[in-house]
DNA sequence: GGAAACTGGTTTGTATCACAAACTATATTA
DNA sequence: TAATATAGTTTGTGATACAAACCAGTTTCC
């Protein structure tokens, strides 16, 4: 048994994009949205977020093609760049959209 | 290591209530926001979500006291009425107004 | 120069969660 | 009385979010 059907309030769970739905990624690519590169420390002041967290969420972003991950050493240290893609202003757009409809505004 | 300070775009993870979050719990509650009341047979067709899934996500609703519960018989037949509590419709409208501010517009 | 602390992350462990299938208990119908 | 329907709940499982632990170097301090 699965969900498929649209119901009465016009929309369905699955209309939301899971993967920028989660708070920690959607605050991840509204950042990356507005500046479109970001390092990993910049991101994680921004954020708040812990390190490991930001991690996991970084590879599932890159994992959907939302982000780009370009990893280089600035002098002798290692410096992680994330690029936010084509791809990934779609999603966070069409997310917002969605939620904007969904919410009521 | 905890999250815990506020952040550039100026909203915090936990700024969301995750109870409310979750897309299918929003539906439920969207729909008796509006109603008050529904049952349960009610809200599975308008949510068009599976009775075990929506059978846990009440479960979750009521223990966070954003509804209320009440099983009758019909007849011969059971009967699961779910009403919003205060608590609940309090929690939807805070919701709204989290999302709003950080979608934006 | 060697230990200690810092940098910039990744990996791991765990508890929680969303979900549908399987199940329960009774009622109705064939 | 056997099968089917009703009205849900319980169970199994795969995925997820999260922070602690870890790691490979680098810089600092004595």
């Amino acid at each position: 048994m699965k969900n498929v059907s649209r119901n009465a309030v016009n929309w369905s769970v699955d209309d939301i994009d899971r993967m920028v739905h989660e708070p920690a990624r959607y605050m991840i690519l509204s950042i990356l949205y507005v500046l479109d590169t970001g390092d990993f420390l910049f991101i994680q002041t921004q954020t708040a977020l812990t390190k490991g967290n930001l991690s996991s969420h970084i590879s599932k972003l890159e994992e959907a093609g939302y982000v780009k991950v370009v990893k280089e050493f600035i002098g002798k240290r290692p410096h992680t760049m994330i690029r936010i893609t084509k791809t990934g202003k779609k999603a966070f757009e069409e997310y917002r959209g969605t939620m904007s409809r969904i919410i009521g505004r």
